[in-house]
DNA sequence: GCAGTATACTTTATACCTCAATGATTGATG
DNA sequence: CATCAATCATTGAGGTATAAAGTATACTGC
């Protein structure tokens, strides 16, 4: 084909390996990504990231702080903020008070919000599981272990 | 297939290895951009949606057109409109007028956005190695392969 | 030639997201 | 118990994303 760039002389093999597989991680996660929003816009008009903040609240029964909800996310304080806010006026969601700590809130899935998660997060899983038909559940259960090292040594580079 | 109810759906386990997989999916795919991110900004003052159109640029040395980026990158066009605008205000890139057709344009590298790249790549590559070097490059392979038939499978699902 | 339709790109409105700066409260230390 | 660094959350500016609608050009078939 084409003749190789000046980086990629310079690129020992190996790492090359390490870039690809950087890729191909990225482009499955985008591709999921996308088919995920598109749904959750389509039968919910649902955003990805508001159903994500939903499904961290109901995994603490007794409300989470918007710091934890910032750091299981993976994004920063001033993003939680902006979708607890639009949750908030969507009646989804209420920021109670922290008897503990008066700088703090305890987000908490109102009602209604209890209600809406409970039906996106079926369908939710119904797309993944189609999604993920074509691995075996042993293939999966492989991959998943894999990314749980994988996850554990990064973790370990911050 | 859908022999089984909703109720059935919730309960199956195996159902359960899905979810759990395409999250820590997510999570190792976010946790490295934003490592890089976080690098390109402070060394380079380069963000990484700008890094990576450069890098499908670099791939096309004739040349690439809008479209073209957009469905490499997974990303619509407007948004390839508005990074290409600010690349070439920052003078790292060109539209340069496809002969073969008046409403396309062919984007290149200009010569200070390939020097830029050419550094860029390699710090890039560094990072994603020591990202990865928890994992041994037959371990990687695995990885790689295993995520490239993924990636097949779910482009088999539109 | 000339509709009608598809393609290439841009624009607009809205939402996400980061970083850095700010205000408020807490908790540890002298 | 007074200070002061650390923590919790918000704000504002800048950049990234989508979908949907708009403009211009190309193609197709008659």
């Amino acid at each position: 084909m084409n003749a190789v760039s000046r980086a990629d002389i310079q690129m020992n093999p190996d790492h090359h390996e390490s870039l690809r597989l950087w890729l191909r991680l990225l482009g499955c996660s985008n591709f999921i990504k996308n088919h995920v929003r598109r749904a959750l816009a389509k039968q919910f008009k649902m955003t990805l990231p508001r159903f994500d903040l939903m499904a961290q609240i109901e995994r603490a029964p007794h409300g989470i702080k918007m710091g934890e909800l910032s750091r299981r996310m993976l994004v920063t304080g001033g993003n939680v903020t902006g979708i607890v806010d639009q949750l908030e006026r969507a009646g989804l969601i209420v920021r109670a008070e922290d008897p503990a700590d008066r700088r703090a809130y305890l987000v908490k899935l109102t009602k209604a919000g209890r209600q809406l998660f409970t039906q996106m997060a079926s369908e939710h899983e119904t797309w993944i599981v189609e999604l993920f038909s074509g691995m075996s559940m042993r293939e999966q259960r492989a991959l998943n272990a894999t990314l749980l090292g994988l996850r554990a040594q990064l973790a370990r580079k911050t």
